[in-house]
DNA sequence: ATGAAAGCGCTAACAC
DNA sequence: GTGTTAGCGCTTTCAT
């Protein structure tokens, strides 16, 4: 591979004008701009990203943490970000947590400030103290999705206002006349969802109906998960109606167990999920669900993190502004084929 | 953030022995070496991953180029991308080309040999001549699920034998009594599967059956697209009681088209996709299909860049090696809920 | 408008 | 065993 000074060579020059001709760095003559130019051609000469790299001790990587890529909303968040991160010129390597504490801090520890200059993490259950760490050491970091807006992390972040998607969905339950609905929230390690069932709960309230823990279970969150609890919830109550669920997975998975109990849906039984990730549109029939703007929120994470670097090129000590947070803009509900009318009383 | 000298300096030593303590090359007295590894620990030490890429002429990433992570295939097979790659210090940057030749070309450009010392490529619609490029331009190029292991691409690849999965599924509706089968296969976008499709027909063929046009249709890979293709089916040929599909997603659309033709599955009729991606197993019922060992292909396809690099650490000219085909074991039938016996004849 | 020179943080010969 | 010396390919002051 051709280097910068190859290339100078050839056309006549010093590395330095081709370099300057190559990022539109102060003034060269349009003739020696050309030879330049036709030199790099010539020659096919393309920049060497990790020389380049040490040079403006800024890798143009950015690492995106996440779980596992095995839930489908973290593909199509991770191609947003992706798309983000083009446009200002990054790569994004995916980092793989598996949900592991310890793989996300030796992801972090090589290549936060070395090879990557920022960090996006999407709930992938990494300790907040090794954020903090790696900040401390430079690398921005923000956090992606983060439930609560009126509850900032401590670092930079991303929010959603979940609490507000629940009590969409609720009211929306609500007002087809659902009175019996059961609850399907996150379990310990897949996020506990609490905003979004308090949401959930305000919106019973608010309609003068109660949410007694006898209708809520924790799930993880995936199909299975959300199975597993809709059964439990109608063979243990089948009076209820329908089924609020804090995520699309384990809503799709509602969805399942009511054809397994003959309940046809919406007819028999509504269920909503939360996040609109592809298989809700997809799923039959289709899942309503309260849509979170993800592109947006990738959109927004990633420019944050460009202005976090560019305020603060190395990014030490003083620099360091007060953590900042979005909020994407709010969540809204998209009726499908899941939620109907409450069944007659009998 | 502090760099090796720092440490040395600390260590009351000289780079060279931080370097070689920390890549346990050399010989390092036992005592030095403790120093050297105090100074590390106190420090915060970590080494700077462009840097040594510079210094070493390779960069500890590898490229890898899928189509969309829009089709839930490329996240797992790029789950299982990076566990490979993780193992021999190497990071993923996930380049989405959005079957875009020309965004596929522009990664290849910046990235390979640069910022990343080798590439994978699944069906990302690149252009050959653009991946013979890279190559000779010194980063080696593996092509992940082939389709045609007999029929070598003259790139290094992981083929896996789609021919045969077709000829499982077929013979498994063949066995099943189903005479009057569709077929649908991928488009010239989404790659043809003419492989898939063949081995379908050779069973049929085996039976004594033919595999007239008429029950022939062409899909994107999607489920979108299998539903308009089974529709058309189902709908020009009513006497159809089995849909092969050459990939799970269209197999998927079509037990959504059966559904709303108020067709059975699979007692009125029997569907067949072809991979076994994650949403095969949570369908209802659940897909029958002939399931690919995407894991190991990905470990194969990581395992033989590897060799390729390890080969010919410039891998310029003449070092390059004939280009090597890895098949990945043989694909399985995976009977599920979507297949059953072929109804009566009235 | 262009060149000279220093240096980013690390590795790898080779010398002592 | 450990230090010295060159770079890797690029960017970036600062001269000219």
């Amino acid at each position: 591979m051709p280097t910068l000074s190859e290339v100078a060579q050839l056309a006549g020059v010093t590395a330095a004008t081709v370099s300057n001709v190559l990022r539109h760095r102060g003034r060269v003559g349009a003739e020696t701009r050309q030879r330049v130019l036709d030199a790099v051609k010539t020659l096919g000469y393309r920049p060497h990203l990790a020389a380049r790299a040490l040079a403006e001790g800024r890798a143009p990587t950015i690492a995106l943490m996440v779980s596992s890529i095995d839930n489908p909303f973290y593909p199509e968040f991770a191609l947003a970000v992706e798309r983000a991160a083009r446009e200002s010129g990054h790569f994004v390597i995916v980092c793989n947590t598996n949900e592991d504490p310890a793989t996300g801090r030796a992801y972090l520890d090589q290549i936060a400030g070395t090879l990557s200059e920022g960090v996006l993490v999407t709930n992938a259950n990494l300790d907040f103290a090794d954020l903090h760490k790696t900040e401390a050491r430079g690398a921005p970091v923000v956090l992606c999705m983060w439930e609560r807006p009126q509850e900032p992390p401590g670092l930079h972040c991303v929010a959603v206002d979940f609490r507000r998607a629940g009590e969409l969905a609720g009211a929306h339950l609500v007002e087809l006349g659902h009175r019996r609905i059961g609850a399907i929230v996150g379990s310990k390690v897949s996020g506990i969802h609490a905003a979004r069932y308090a949401g959930f709960v305000d919106a019973l309230h608010a309609a003068g109906l109660d949410a007694p823990a006898a209708r809520l279970r924790q799930a993880p969150d995936s199909v299975q998960g959300g199975y597993a609890a809709a059964r439990e919830l109608l063979e243990a109550d089948p009076g209820i109606t329908a089924i609020f669920a804090s995520n699309d997975l384990p809503a799709l998975g509602a969805l399942h167990a009511a054809a397994d109990l003959g309940r046809e849906v919406p007819r028999d039984l509504s269920v909503t999920g939360i996040t609109d990730i592809k298989p809700a549109r997809e799923a039959r029939p289709a899942l309503t669900t309260v849509a979170v703007r993800t592109a947006e929120a990738a959109e927004l994470a990633v420019g944050l993190l460009r202005d976090l670097l560019a305020a603060a090129p190395d990014y030490e000590g003083a620099a360091r502004t007060a953590p900042r947070v979005l909020v994407v803009p709010e969540p809204r509900l998209v009726v499908r084929g899941s939620t109907g009318v409450a069944p007659m009383r009998e």
